[in-house]
DNA sequence: GCGGATCAC
DNA sequence: TATGGTGATCCGC
């Protein structure tokens, strides 16, 4: 997407000077920047969310208060060593620098607000904005001069143009066309890589040495004239700006025309449509240059879009990037590549303008008076003292114009979230069902890329703007919705717990899944399990697939082990009453912890054995722990895909439900000690061990081009759609374990209620005794929880000393547990600075000793 | 591993 | 009336 920096809209006096870069000619419609920025603030004063930008703000400015004082204690000793050993790393760095590549980079010009006008003549010469009346994704260039910027609200963009139209956004509409933009980038490079919808970078290195042999026939195209009416929408609306004076072609640009362009033979070339009947018109032929191509390339997009590109030549992509920005729209830009160049582009460059400088850092460094990429260079010693080292090597790179060279490939994904705003909530039943939504939501994602992952994180913004994250991890990975919603659950539990009895006043919320196995622990998984068969363990029949009907099977006790220790989540909750996250793990208690230890080592060296008998015959007989059914005569390899298979199988993720920790689902399967060692995560193997279903990861790694996408729309949708989905075991998963556990004593699980609950009678909540209308079994618990919350609040404000001993521990460890999280906040020893880049390479030890300080003459 | 921050789009 | 959603990374604990 366009670059934003310099739109998005601070605090204080950041939000004054930051908005309206506008340069409004005299006469011209719009409004000036003094108005603007007027406007913005009287709708922006007083708000919640401003009050949270002045606190942000205000934490900046200790940050760099703080830095400030680094500075000053600073010796001229320390600096002049910092100096020798920032230019020995500048020097290599220098010595690497790479000019042999032609890097590109297009960004679509106000990409999805041309979309919409290309299909839309009514929006033509009017100002829009693609969005909601709560958030803008982008907008026009006729919009832009009123002040109106993408990641502005819709209703103050309304306010400094009245007659701002807002469309919906329409991301599929925006995919279509965004594919076809690639279909014409791979020409030119078939590993280019897609930043988003609108953006991408190539490399046309080799693209360039081909092309020199081409013939004219292969660079010579044709406008189409079929329908005028929509062509060039967007490169007209660049004309109106009277940035530049583009009057003789909207489709050829700027400086130099094509190198010959022959009128003789128009049947032979290229076109950009295929279908139709439309009459080709004026060939064209580009050159063989750099530039040509990338004029080749926007003329292309023009053609078969209408819409127009902005692109950037560089020997490097964060060069690139930044040229893309200089003649936008419908513009590029080159920085040759000679080292000469580089260094003249970068001079006067104000660091903003560089990918992964935003606005604190700006600040921060704008402190230390540093503005541009030149004041960036003079300033290496200084900063190699006050930034860590990632930071100062990324900043050497900057002042030096180097960037990357090539385009690294899509990594494997690292993580997956659903999160969603609305209107305030702060009723823990709504919150509970919202988190239940979220996770479904989530669920499916993970599944339609075969995803698993350990780590669960919650994210709570309340009305004031103020955001947490609440996070766990879990033995094994999980996706299904009923796992990651009964962790993510007990992590929103604890904060509502923590702030009980004031409700928590919820704006956002949103769920993560992390920690994805990598390719290499799935083989090792894979590894462990072959190593666990051959070794000649037999898995005993289990409980079989589970039923239909409604038997006592599916309503098990918990498990005695759940109730004699603390659940997973009362420790969770202990470790912060006692502030030492790294004492418990999520497995065990202390005691655990350490035959844990010692358990892993011994399966460690059980599983090596078994490596080496790998090679032994692998054909025999197993039992699958998962559907009890032997396989007879079957390699290892098929062994494990049937395994598998009954592991995707409904019946058997019934069978295999995830152990959460809690031990609540644990008795589900009969045979735990040998089904857990089966599915062993290698961390335990006592018969507390729970089964689990992650054992075999079936889901290939999946290499995404992420396309993030501006969502401009906020839903503000909670409503409480049918929550029909979820095993019977929630029950004591939520409502007993817990308080549930010490309220009833250790071994009477109320299972009357139980019992009466899951024959699909009236839910009738065991506390308050009141009939619960909700069909939803984890609902109907969520709702226990809350009566015996209130029942324990109420029993401590009218009845403090005859409660039970162990309650009233439970709610004190909440209280001050609440306290302990409240109070971390910022903790910033020493300005640092994060990047998103790709991290230098790490100084070597080095014997020149020649300075660069001519680098910038 | 967790939580807060920063950044990009 | 009203200030987004997704993913990544870094840093200090």
């Amino acid at each position: 997407m366009e670059n934003i920096k310099e739109q998005q809209h601070g605090s204080g006096e950041d939000l004054l000077l930051r908005v309206g870069l506008n340069d409004n000619k005299a006469g011209m419609e719009g409004l000036d920047k003094e108005k603007i920025n007027r406007i913005i603030m009287e709708a922006t004063k007083g708000s919640r969310f401003y009050g949270n930008e002045l606190k942000k703000e205000k934490q900046v400015n200790q940050r760099i208060e703080k830095m400030m004082q680094q500075k000053a204690q600073i010796t001229n000793q320390q600096l002049r060593k910092a100096q020798l050993q920032v230019d020995r790393f500048a020097m290599e760095l220098e010595q690497s620098r790479n000019l042999s590549n032609t890097m590109v980079h297009v960004d679509m010009d106000a990409f999805y607000a041309a979309v919409e006008m290309r299909d839309n003549p009514e929006l033509k010469d009017k100002p829009i904005a693609v969005g909601s009346m709560s958030m803008l994704s982008t907008s026009n260039y006729h919009a832009r001069r009123f002040g109106v910027r993408a990641a502005m609200p819709g209703f103050i963009a309304k306010r400094l143009c009245p007659q701002l139209i807002i469309v919906p956004p329409n991301f599929d509409k925006y995919r279509a066309v965004s594919e076809e933009v690639k279909e014409i980038l791979a020409d030119y490079d078939p590993d280019f890589m897609a930043v988003s919808l609108d953006e991408a970078y190539l490399n046309i290195t080799k693209h360039l040495v081909e092309r020199q042999s081409w013939p004219e026939d292969k660079r010579r195209y044709f406008t189409k004239m079929g329908n005028p009416a929509e062509n060039a929408t967007a490169g007209k609306e660049a004309d109106t700006l009277g940035e530049r004076d583009r009057a003789i072609s909207p489709l050829l640009f700027e400086d130099s025309p094509p190198d010959v362009p022959p009128l003789e033979s128009p049947f032979h070339g290229n076109s950009e449509e295929q279908s139709g009947p439309q009459v080709l018109h004026n060939p064209v032929v580009f050159g063989t240059s750099a530039e040509e191509v990338v004029k080749e390339i926007r003329f292309r997009i023009e053609q078969k879009t209408g819409l127009t590109a902005s692109a950037g030549i560089a020997p490097n992509t964060m060069l690139a990037k930044i040229c893309s920005d200089k003649n936008k729209p419908n513009g590029q830009y080159q920085v040759l590549p000679t080292r000469q160049a580089v260094m003249n582009f970068i001079k006067d460059l104000p660091i903003r303008k560089v990918s992964g400088i935003g606005k604190v850092t700006e600040k921060m460094l704008k402190a230390l008076g540093v503005v541009t990429c030149a004041e960036l260079y003079q300033q290496r010693a200084l900063l190699s003292l006050l930034f860590s080292e990632t930071s100062w090597h990324y900043f050497l790179h900057i002042s030096l114009g180097l960037g990357s060279t090539h385009l690294a490939r899509d990594g494997e994904r690292k993580s997956m979230s659903v999160e969603r705003t609305f209107s305030e909530i702060s009723q823990a039943e709504e919150q509970y069902s919202l988190c239940q939504e979220l996770c479904r939501d989530l669920a499916q994602d993970l599944q339609k890329e075969g995803l698993k992952g350990r780590t669960i994180t919650i994210k709570l913004k309340n009305v004031d703007f103020e955001v947490k994250t609440r996070a766990c991890t879990v033995p094994c990975p999980i996706s299904t919705a009923e796992e990651i919603f009964a962790v993510a659950k007990e992590l929103l539990r604890t904060e509502i717990d923590a702030d009980f009895p004031r409700p928590l006043r919820l704006r956002l919320m949103g769920v993560r899944v992390s920690g994805f196995p990598s390719e290499e622990d799935r083989k090792q998984q894979q590894r462990s399990i072959v190593g666990f068969l051959q070794a000649g363990h037999q898995v005993p029949p289990a409980t079989g697939p589970a039923p239909e009907g409604m038997g006592t099977d599916l309503l098990p006790k918990p498990p005695e082990t759940t109730l004699k220790k603390k659940s997973f989540f009362d420790k969770k909750r202990l470790e912060r009453k006692e502030g030492h996250q790294d004492a418990l793990k999520c497995d065990g208690t202390d005691e655990q912890n350490l035959q844990t230890s010692h358990t892993v080592q011994v399966l460690k060296r059980t599983m090596n054995e078994n490596l080496v008998s790998e090679n032994l015959p692998s054909l025999g007989t197993f039992t699958c722990p998962v559907c009890c059914q032997e396989q007879g005569g079957v390699s290892l390899e098929a062994f494990n895909r049937h395994v598998d298979t009954c592991l995707e199988a409904p019946s058997g993720r019934e069978a295999s439900r995830v152990w959460l920790g809690s031990g609540a689902a644990a008795a589900e399967v009969s045979n735990k000690e040998n089904a857990h060692c089966f599915f062993s995560c290698g961390e335990k193997q006592d018969d507390q061990a729970p089964p689990k279903s992650a054992g075999l990861a079936t889901g290939g790694p999946v290499g995404l081009s992420s396309e993030a996408q501006s969502a401009g729309t906020s839903s503000p949708n909670h409503s409480k759609e049918d929550h029909t989905d979820l095993p019977e075991h929630s029950y004591h998963n939520s409502a007993w374990e817990g308080q549930g556990a010490s309220l009833f004593g250790e071994q009477e699980c109320p299972q009357p209620d139980v019992c009466e609950v899951t024959a699909g009678r009236a839910l009738v909540c065991p506390v308050c005794n009141q009939e619960q209308k909700t069909p939803d079994l984890t609902l109907f618990n969520v709702h226990v929880d809350i009566c015996l919350n209130k029942d324990v609040i109420h029993e401590l404000r009218n009845n403090q000393d005859n409660l039970v001993p162990q309650l009233k521990e439970n709610s004190r460890s909440s209280e001050t547990s609440l306290s302990r999280v409240r109070k971390t906040s910022a903790k910033t020893k020493r300005p640092t600075l994060m990047k998103t880049h790709s991290a230098s390479k790490k100084a070597k030890p080095s014997n020149t000793t020649q300075t660069i300080d001519t680098f910038f003459k």
